[in-house]
DNA sequence: CACCTTAGTGATACGTCCTATCACAAATGC
DNA sequence: GCATTTGTGATAGGACGTATCACTAAGGTG
């Protein structure tokens, strides 16, 4: 409930932009603000099932739009999505368990300007993702495993 | 028909491993050792109307697991798969004509590892991938675009 | 507040990419 | 050759996501 000053408040975002405030959204905005190691959309769809599939696709697409959260391929197909903080960043995953964190590495971007000085043509986007192995799972088995 | 000697010959590696040298295999094999800019695995299978789609996918996933090619993610979901070299290494990926180019660079290595100081836990993996606009496509339309 | 317009919703069907199943065919060992 | 696998194609099914469409709820207006 109290809002974690890290992460723009959902629902407030979307009325910025000049969408309504509904029910569905406010379940949604409310259940992702609690879920700090990423979702998959089958996830919330799971845990709202007062909420319509489609509609929880939907706003999940909105809130990727918006920027207030970011969509992380997994290795089987699906996608981890996940809130972001504003600005550039990349991922550390861990597969045994699932947690994300973000990785703000001043290294990377530094990096990719020197990568481009061979590359033919220019970067327009770049991404990184490190899969880890967190050794502080609690034995796991509740969220998300890459494996 | 000349062996690319930058790639293993892929039949081969399938007979090393014990697998049957069947004419599905060898039709598969001998298509993608020509698709130097990567290829989905619809692709192959619209190019190969006389082996099943299942063949299709069952044979990429061979290829997959005995590490001559390997699969890269798309934005849309589905997947472009390539003939790598041995080793590891990245790619970039052009968002206008789909070619794709190993990149090579030992300086993401050295980043891995220098990151990996202020990491909890292990990494296990790392993916990076540049997405860059390669300002030589021939007009393009050919191949697999990326948006 | 009652009304009206418009955005949003849920159910459902569909699309895409991929996997499982299963009877049949082809490949290798003997 | 002949039996034993392994591999195959057709088909159905599953996961994940999107389109459609009749219905509902939001919120501005007077």
């Amino acid at each position: 409930m109290s809002p974690d000053s890290r992460y723009p408040d959902l629902l407030s975002v979307l009325e910025s932009r000049g969408y309504r405030a509904t029910a569905p959204r406010k379940a949604i905005a409310r259940l992702l603000e609690q879920k700090e190691g990423g979702f998959t959309a089958e996830e919330v769809s799971d845990e709202l099932p007062a909420v319509g599939r489609a509609t929880v696709y939907r706003t999940i697409k909105l809130f990727l739009e918006t920027g207030v959260i970011c969509k992380l391929p997994l290795p089987e197909g699906a996608h981890l999505y996940l809130l972001c903080g504003v600005g550039h960043h990349h991922h550390s995953v861990c597969v045994e368990c699932g947690e994300v964190e973000e990785l703000r590495a001043a290294a990377v971007e530094r990096l990719i300007s020197a990568v481009s000085a061979d590359i033919r043509g220019e970067i327009v986007e770049h991404r990184l993702e490190l899969y880890v192995n967190c050794g502080a799972c609690p034995d796991t088995g509740d969220s998300t495993p890459l494996n």
